[in-house]
RNA sequence: GCGUCGGUGGUAGAGUGGUCAAUUACAAGAGACUGUAAAUCUCUCGCCUUCGGGCUACGAAGGUUCGAAUCCUUCCCGGCGCA
């Protein structure tokens, strides 16, 4: 019998982690977090990370696990999070899957098989310094397949596909592997309006939580400034701040709509995703149609 | 009041007689995604379109010219200097 596994995804500030629990309590379950960012150890006003009380005493996984200075993958993470997964099942509890990371949401649940090449910190460093047009030329001489589908003006993936080109000597297909889930997909997006309001009120509370004083300590502590940027969203415009090229106001303004259009990101991605049973809040009358949804799963089988 | 500089698309800001529906950036919208994914990248972006083109536009109104966002006149508005 398949593992059954609850997603919850969406944008940003869409009440994710509130339902999460939610479903938690009702169905004896355990969350276990798809974030890229909620991964890393001290970043927490930032990213949003769910507090111990909201908690409620529900158990959550891969959160704050790794140090912000590492880079941490896609491919890390469905380890962790297979091993996760194992663990609560056997302890014959729901699993819960919750964030808004779909790279790491598909790769685990529908078995994306990443080429097994580890990062060559060297090699990428000496290939960021070249122009896009070149680096598609050492592919096209190691690949002329991948180059064909690559996007030719995306340095972080030509990169990535030398990278892996040399390792190999081609850049495989990319596999599906079956995977030992029966997945449940709940998808929240509430409509454009409110999830703009919702972002705004957020970044307001976290300002009063102490977010520039979270970056100021995390600078202390020795975070590049390079590192903020790459982080992106709020550690990015902190570093802007802390760097003094933004005035607050300007850093609030510019994060705002950034994190709007991370948002919308976000959306376009889930949107591949067919299985995905939408609904527009976490509200009481949300909830107990999701309830529904859950139940109407459970009992198939 | 006199002088002077300026008024360009949602914003900032190029353009100073034809190659201009107008560089670029931002905002906005759509989308992509082979181990960095909160990252990275692409497309659209005056209106209409049978995708050939058509129409309306660079403060307003006139004028010069084969042709004006670009030159001239007047007016309106803003900055600065002198009164």
């Amino acid at each position: 019998m398949k593992q059954k596994v609850i997603t919850i995804v969406g944008p940003t500030a869409s009440g994710k982690s509130g339902l999460a629990v939610y479903i938690a309590k009702k169905y004896n379950g355990e969350v276990i977090s798809a974030d890229s960012r909620q991964i890393y150890k001290n970043l927490d006003i930032g990213t949003g990370k769910i507090t111990k009380k909201e908690m409620l005493g529900i158990p959550h996984h891969l959160l704050s696990l790794v140090d912000s200075k590492k880079q941490f993958n896609v491919s890390q993470y469905t380890r962790l999070a297979n091993t996760a997964i194992k663990d609560i099942g056997s302890r014959k509890k729901m699993p819960i899957i919750c964030g808004g990371t779909g790279l790491y949401i598909d790769a685990l649940l529908l078995g994306l098989q990443f080429p097994e090449v580890k990062p060559d910190k060297n090699l990428r460093a000496k290939l960021e310094k070249k122009t896009a047009s070149e680096l598609f030329l050492i592919l096209k001489k190691l690949d002329q397949r991948r180059a064909r589908d690559i996007d030719k003006n995306n340095k972080v993936r030509l990169v990535r596909a030398i990278e892996i080109a040399k390792s190999l000597g081609h850049v495989p297909n990319l596999k599906k592997k079956n995977t030992d889930f029966d997945v449940l997909w709940i998808g929240i997006r509430p409509d454009d309006e409110t999830l703009k309001k919702n972002i705004s009120k957020r970044l307001t509370a976290r300002m009063k939580r102490g977010m520039i004083s979270e970056g100021k300590k995390l600078k202390k502590n020795g975070l590049s400034l390079r590192r903020f940027d790459s982080l992106g969203l709020e550690y990015r415009y902190l570093g802007k701040f802390l760097k003094k090229e933004l005035t607050k106001k300007e850093m609030l303004e510019k994060l705002e709509k950034e994190i709007w259009q991370y948002a919308r990101r976000q959306i376009t991605w889930f949107k591949r995703n067919k299985d995905i049973v939408w609904f527009k809040d976490n509200s009481k009358y949300s909830s107990q149609k999701i309830i529904g949804v859950i139940n109407k799963w459970h009992l198939k089988g």
